[in-house]
DNA sequence: ATTGGCACTCATAACCAATGAGTGCTAACA
DNA sequence: TGTTAGCACTCATTGGTTATGAGTGCCAAT
């Protein structure tokens, strides 16, 4: 429905202003990009493109910006997104290799990807809500405090310290360990939750106090730290690219600093065909993130989505190989979650 | 060596400077005060502060702005802090006393301090150098992997999946846990450091194999992780405060997202007859903090401090509240975390 | 020691003209 | 029909000039 030369110049005008931060006009494209047509050509390829409300002028006569709509067409159009380079893809296996437990591999992967792409990365943690209970661990700590463990096959791990006033019996601790695990392990987060609350019965007379103090206690694992977290890095980034944001960046900040805002927001986004999922401008639900793009992707382990990875910036942003970089780092994290943990 | 009145002066400077954001003149403080003489005298006295570079005018013939030793001459005759709000105790007890492990904690602890003081909030955590191995514990998860734990009497808990390529027998795990605490349990990480390194030779042959394997990844727990780790929380409360920064905010953020340099910092600052310790300005020996000041206060576990909690914002602060606020947190954190862990 | 008076400084705001990049439109052209 | 050159017009930006006024330093008088 939008012929070919005037879809090149929108390509054009979005590339050329990514780069240069600056309203570009019809004199400059045909001096930068070779149309084999004259500046007045293009003047009327962008009189259509306007009347698509693609690109807009900041104000009468100077240069054109692309509007969301013009971005995304332009991301939709994109067939292809730029490859790493191998210094790049280099940086994430070096980075992502060194990791030992998943707190860590996550907090790298955040710093890693927001210095690969100089926006500002987040992590979302596997989702308890989706895990299953793989283990359950009962630790004597000494005689009067117990180490509660929830361990799950998302590869995430909850603790919590327990006090027993009274103190209690070596043996107890390992017989609830074990009626624990032999009614709960395998069982997802939410069977599980339901199933702690009758647990108290099936308990002997003996082992009832104990019970009576680690079951509430679990309970409070599963569901307070189902909460789901989010990670992020790079907020500097923001800052830098302050000039990008109308007003002042300070509620841009303060929106993906609401974790709770920002988790709302990328659990609505689908994947599409690539594998990546973008909001832009105003597509974002999010009054303060109208003047940012998110791209995120999902990473897996054991073959199924876990959590999601990506990036926020503003919407003047390189898409291609923010695209490309969010990729790589989810196929990376993948790997590497699923090989050791 | 500073007559009495300038000294008021300087106090009166300082107060309406950080509540106008404006320098200020002799007129408008003799308007705001009740000094008793006339702006002219009030001019004279500033000459005095000036001649001992307590203030300064940003240009000839314009208020006055204090300079880093002014603030600190300020909060050096700060002999009391302004006390925290009915209101802000409350919010401090119900925050804190809701949290279940130390992660947990500490979070609550940085948002809270945040928003308590609108600064950016840092919450060090426990330093594991400092700590002592409470316990090690090593639990099956399936017969290819172990779980293996260092617990140290900071209440911090570091952990870490093995893969056992080869299998392993339950009763050799538990053999080497047992030997494994009985000569590391106590020990200060250091030392557990050094001892765990002879610990091999210890071991049967039969508990060799798996000695081999588990030993080096609880070197790597102990040294990776005996790195410090801070906590930031409102870094949008910086960028609101935009205005206060000489160029821009983003060598601010970079500064104090670079987790090295700021813990560098902390750790060089010793706390005072208050209890609480701070650099003004350029007391900071980090160049991108020049223009921000560090409130910090340490908090404690079983009598020991075991690390820092403070703020960090504009050199024009509520030094008055920010310290108050900061003492409060650090005595409640203190009195969280020798309660229950 | 304090004060009123006064000349002086200098950042800020307001106004104005010049500049120039960029546009829309029209008429000629292939 | 699509393309091009030409032209008048718009308007943000820049630089220069001029008031305005808050604030100072200094001095002579109290």
């Amino acid at each position: 429905m939008i012929p070919d030369r005037p879809l090149e110049v929108l390509k054009a005008i979005v590339g050329d202003y990514i780069a240069s931060k600056e309203p570009v006009g019809s004199k400059s494209l045909v001096e930068r990009h070779s149309f084999g047509v004259s500046a007045a050509t293009i003047r009327n390829d962008m009189a259509i493109l306007e009347e698509e409300e693609l690109i807009v002028a900041p104000h009468t006569s100077s240069g054109r910006v692309p509007t969301d709509k013009g971005y995304r067409m332009f991301v939709d159009q994109l067939s292809e997104v730029k490859p790493l380079s191998q210094a790049e893809r280099g940086a994430i296996e070096g980075f992502l290799s060194k990791s030992s437990d998943l707190d860590e591999t996550l907090g790298h992967t955040a710093r890693l990807l927001s210095q690969l792409t100089n926006q500002v990365a987040l992590v979302q943690y596997p989702s308890l809500g989706r895990a299953s209970v793989k283990h359950i661990e009962l630790i004597s700590i000494d005689d009067q405090r117990l180490l509660l463990m929830l361990i799950t096959d998302s590869g995430r791990i909850q603790q919590h310290v327990l006090d027993i006033p009274g103190g209690y019996e070596a043996g107890d601790a390992e017989k609830l360990r074990n009626l624990l695990n032999d009614n709960l392990a395998g069982k997802s987060l939410k069977e599980a939750a339901s199933a702690n609350k009758n647990l108290g019965q099936k308990a002997s007379a003996k082992l009832k106090p104990l019970a009576d103090r680690v079951l509430p206690e679990l309970s409070l694992l599963v569901d307070a730290n189902s909460q789901e977290k989010i990670l992020l890095a790079g907020t500097s980034n923001l800052a830098r690219r302050g000039e990008d944001f109308p007003g002042s960046i300070s509620p841009v900040l303060e929106a993906i600093e609401e974790q709770v805002v920002l988790l709302k927001l990328i659990s609505e986004m689908q994947a599409d065909s690539h594998g990546v999922s973008l909001r832009i401008g105003r597509e974002n639900t999010v009054d303060a993130l109208f003047s940012t793009s998110v791209v995120v992707s999902g990473y897996e382990n054991q073959g199924s989505e876990i959590a999601k990875v990506g990036v926020i910036g503003p919407t003047r942003m390189d898409y291609s190989s923010n695209i490309a970089a969010v990729l790589a780092v989810a196929r990376y994290l993948s790997k590497s979650l699923g090989g050791s943990q």
